[in-house]
DNA sequence: GGCAATAGTTAGCATTGCTAACTAAATGTG
DNA sequence: CACATTTAGTTAGCAATGCTAACTATTGCC
């Protein structure tokens, strides 16, 4: 089906007003944990992905290495994460969450999303599945 | 269909993740139009919604008072919105966008979300349809 | 008149992102 | 082996964006 060129920058608007209303609501729960929004998202990457040089570490969180070593030296001065020097690279650091971290995540990450999570449960299965496979979509229009 | 509890958390963190990437992806071509992310937005709501005072921009935004307060300051310096004093109540301001405004809106908009436009564009009808749909049903779980 | 509520501003701070310029270690080339 | 280049991370300094607290000015109400 041929549309109109104008329909497919109409659906984009949507989709970015939505992120972009959405990402602002959440980030006000997000504070609650006791550490902030950058610090948790990394710190999630580094639970629920592994230890990883701070590298990777910022290329997963999309943002440059001088953001993220600021972002880890904090983490670390709260006791939520730790360096290492890799033993094969002196280069490169290790860089992984503590007992402290992963609990503090634990805790935190239910409430974080629980808006949302109880929005997403009162809907309809049919709804459930629209978000599901849009956030899908959106997930590798983001990849490529 | 009921399922378990963790599944509507599931979708919730999905749809996070994805806006969440989203929006770091868009930000990068916002900058293009000389004009920063909250300002190119406030500058849109004022075009398309027409000239308001300075606590209804506020709230379109989400944002506070003070916040608002500085970015039309910045717009009017750079002399894409004007403030005029409310006939009626002269506590209050109309903001509006001035013509140079709007033309650097009209132009800087297409370039905004061209990325994302050209790969909706490149979506099937019925992906095009579910990002709608989902944009909708988020939109509406924004305002409830 | 007097007082509370409302609109906006100013000052000062925190967070989060960036680039430029640096150190230190690894790698590759003659 | 020596030296140049590349790679990992840090430091310094800046910009954008958000906030609260405290202020001025106007309005509206009693």
């Amino acid at each position: 089906m041929v549309r109109r060129a104008g329909e497919a920058h109409a659906i984009a608007e949507r989709v970015h007003a939505a992120a972009l209303r959405l990402l602002r609501r959440l980030r006000k729960s997000d504070a609650v944990m006791g550490v902030s929004p950058a610090k948790a998202s990394a710190l999630s990457v580094l639970v629920f992905g592994g230890a990883q040089t701070l590298k990777d570490l910022a290329a997963a969180e999309q943002v440059r290495a001088p953001t993220m070593s600021r972002l880890v030296a904090e983490l670390e001065a709260e006791g939520l994460a730790t360096k290492t020097a890799d033993a094969g690279d002196r280069r490169a650091l290790k860089i992984a969450a503590t007992a402290k971290g992963k609990a503090l995540l634990e805790a935190g990450r239910e409430r974080r999303l629980a808006v949302l999570a109880k929005q997403v449960a009162g809907l309809s299965a049919a709804d459930q599945d629209l978000l599901k496979r849009a956030a899908a979509l959106l997930g590798r229009l983001n990849e490529g």
